[in-house]
DNA sequence: ATAAGAATGAGACCTATTCTCATTATATGG
DNA sequence: CCATATAATGAGAATAGGTCTCATTCTTAT
């Protein structure tokens, strides 16, 4: 695969040193809102702490256990969606409407955008240089403040087709 | 409504004054993949041309006909699939899911961002200065090389809380 | 006008997501 | 530790957004 994704291997590494800090985190977000961190939420934790890229349901539920059993459909839906209520995930929509997961950034601590392929509906993460990360936040800031708009989030995606699918 | 949304105002304006410009463009692009341009697909233009923001399925439809009757189901989404397919719509999905089109950039030569409110699920339009759509058209020219990916379009959201919902 | 092909729209169908509820796991106080 | 209360689980039913089918209607070209 020619598309490579620097950013998921730091990640990837970060993480391996670093596990139980990341569970540690999660812990306590989801305690602040009164919620377990079983093994369950966990498991998703782990999935997606080891992806390099935003995951969808499917390639979650089916990855979750050994080679024969996949996650049970309700309850992933479930803890996805209350690890992104308690900030811990971050969902978003590719192409074909696919819902994908990932870890918030406010976890990993590594800013990213998405490079979305309306050929295949894959989607990889890139991230912007300094300079422009912080017009962006200067115009963030502008706009806020036209609009009467609370910014929590920008979203950058450069979509197209990946080199396979160009052809 | 404190979010005003001025870009919507002036695309209207314009189109006021040349919707059968409007329509004779939308015309030829679907000319070029044989097809037709009825009635039906017609309204979804005006609906779209008129709207200040993208709209969701169930928008268009209901405000498609008179007062009683809704613009039919089937016949929408195909023919909203059909125009985006043309290059005449833009699909774009805000929170909750909610599939959303506008008309394409190509066709109202006005390129804008989303402001994307979470509370509401409310989608706004809005601009950047011209310096940082530069800086940005330079990175996706540079990650495009980068990446391996051939960039088609970039979307820039700003996602939070509109005035309403931030109460 | 007529024939050939497109487009239409009602409703069946499909599929992703949510809901329900009986069961199981977890945490806490005695 | 046990008992109890509460939360989480997971199988399957229910729902909803979206797609497909097909008989009918509309277009377009001859």
């Amino acid at each position: 695969m020619q598309v490579r994704d620097l950013i998921g291997e730091r990640l990837r590494e970060n993480l391996k040193s670093s596990l139980s800090e990341l569970h540690e985190l999660v812990a306590r977000s989801l305690g602040d809102y009164g919620q377990r961190y079983t093994t369950n939420r966990r498991l998703l934790v782990e999935i997606l702490a080891a992806a390099t890229k935003p995951l969808g349901i499917s390639e979650i539920t089916v990855s979750g256990l050994g080679s024969d059993r996949n996650l049970p459909v309700s309850s992933t839906y479930r803890n996805l969606a209350i690890l992104e209520e308690c900030g811990v995930l971050r969902k978003l929509a590719g192409p074909n409407e696919q819902v994908r997961y990932e870890l918030s950034e406010e976890l990993t601590g590594i800013h990213h955008h998405h490079l979305v392929c309306y050929g295949c509906g894959r989607v990889d993460d890139f991230s912007l240089g300094y300079k422009l990360e912080k017009a962006i936040g200067d115009a963030v800031r502008a706009i806020s403040h036209e609009y009467n708009f609370q910014v929590t989030e920008h979203r950058v995606d450069f979509v197209g087709r990946c080199i396979v699918c160009v052809g």
